[in-house]
DNA sequence: GCAAAAGTGTTAGGGCTACACCCATGC
DNA sequence: GCATGGGTGTAGCCCTAACACTTTTGC
């Protein structure tokens, strides 16, 4: 958080914006598993209060941009990531998550893996992986484990799951998504027919040749959104 | 909204609290359908912006209550009702939303029909059928419609919909607060097997008699809670 | 040929839907 | 008895899970 803080009204309330990001990363030494992992950047604080604590990118909205915008930029400012897919997941306000009255509007993002490995390692950030994640500042450690609850209900019913993958991914790479977001293996069978019932994807031509039988490519169906969220555009 | 407007900030952002407010009435007048349907009570504005108009029930967060808290005060100040339900629907926060700077921290709730009707109507209160409802002021029109797609989602895997019930209650009552809810008549033999089986119901020995078959009654059980909503306790 | 992943087929079970049917009460 | 809502039974359909099986490649 480089931006200094607002001055702080007759009411002493200042709104923040905060995001969870998840992305995958290959599970490293590990046995024979050639699964992935979900991991998220974290940033240390460098001031009080828990100085020297890891947590949740954000930074102080501004008076003259949206909410979603806000959640963009501080993501971007603070962990040099561009996500693929962002919503907003809950405002936290309770009197004492913070030493000063803060209301943090909270939003979750996805980001592809090649964007994360992209991105590098701005200073002051760290990448965990999600499921031991503990100790971070303020209600952080809570709102990380919603943001995950979140996540691992909406990819049953979502097409979420391909704001982590590349524009062309063949079923075994979309089904690698799914088995590391709700934590087990699946059936590549079923897997297919549900995808290719479900709709939302496009077969092309293209295969990927490797040491097997070759895959064929698909394509996210551009005609439909990303994920359901009812009558909400943002705001 | 009694209470004056907190000064601005130096970044001129206000923190506001709305509840979009869920009730049931009685079909009026209307043919023989015996249904009831979703009305909300909503306030009139008495200065500007949209003086006149009809708005969400709100005010704004003190810098000493949880937002959850707040929801709660500004909707009984303004409305005199005190929810059986009550749970936060999103954070509305766009630049041009209002005049000035302005996010809303909005909620929504549920409650009885009996405790509506107690609540009498109190000064530039109105309450007004959901479906037809147009015209609000600011983006409520769209937070209402946001609001009834969440209600109408969460009836169909939660346990909401005790929420608009009495202690007491037959499945009847239950399936016609469903059938409110969806908009459409619910077979009531594969009613009742979802809701046993879903559990979160204890039958009792009592029966409510009428003009048929005496009805067992029901009362919710207390175990679990009303409405899953993942790790989340408020915030 | 062999191993392994891609992709197809098949079957059993569970839940949902529609609807037939019996039960208990007021009139 | 009759109408009506309370409550039970049942058969078809669809979706899912499990797993056998065929196809296609690299080595």
């Amino acid at each position: 958080m480089t931006a200094s803080a607002p001055a702080v009204d007759a009411d002493g309330i200042r709104v923040a914006v905060s995001t969870v990001i998840f992305a995958l990363r290959r599970r490293e030494g590990a046995a024979g598993a050639p699964g992935w992992e979900l991991v998220m950047p974290v940033v240390r604080r460098i001031r009080d209060p828990y100085e020297g604590r890891w947590a949740l990118p954000g930074g102080w909205l501004r008076p003259d941009e949206n909410l979603d915008a806000a959640a963009a930029r501080t993501l971007g400012e603070t962990t040099g990531l561009a996500p693929s897919y962002l919503e907003q997941l809950y405002a936290f306000g309770d009197v004492g998550r913070s030493p000063s009255r803060v209301v943090s509007i909270v939003y979750w993002a996805l980001v592809r893996a090649d964007e994360a490995a992209a991105a590098g390692a701005p200073e002051n950030v760290a990448w965990f992986a999600v499921d031991g994640l503990d100790g971070l500042a303020f209600d952080h450690d809570g709102i990380v484990e919603y943001a995950r609850w979140r996540l691992e209900n909406k990819v049953g019913w979502s097409r979420i799951a391909h704001g982590f993958l590349p524009e062309l991914f063949t079923l075994a790479d979309l089904r690698e998504v799914h088995e590391a977001i709700v934590g087990r293996r699946l059936d590549p069978a079923n897997f297919r027919r549900q995808v290719e019932s479900a709709g939302g994807i496009l077969a092309t031509d293209e295969f990927r040749t490797g040491a097997h039988r070759p895959a064929r490519l698909y394509r996210t169906d551009g005609e439909s959104e990303l994920a359901e969220r009812g009558p909400l555009r943002g705001g």
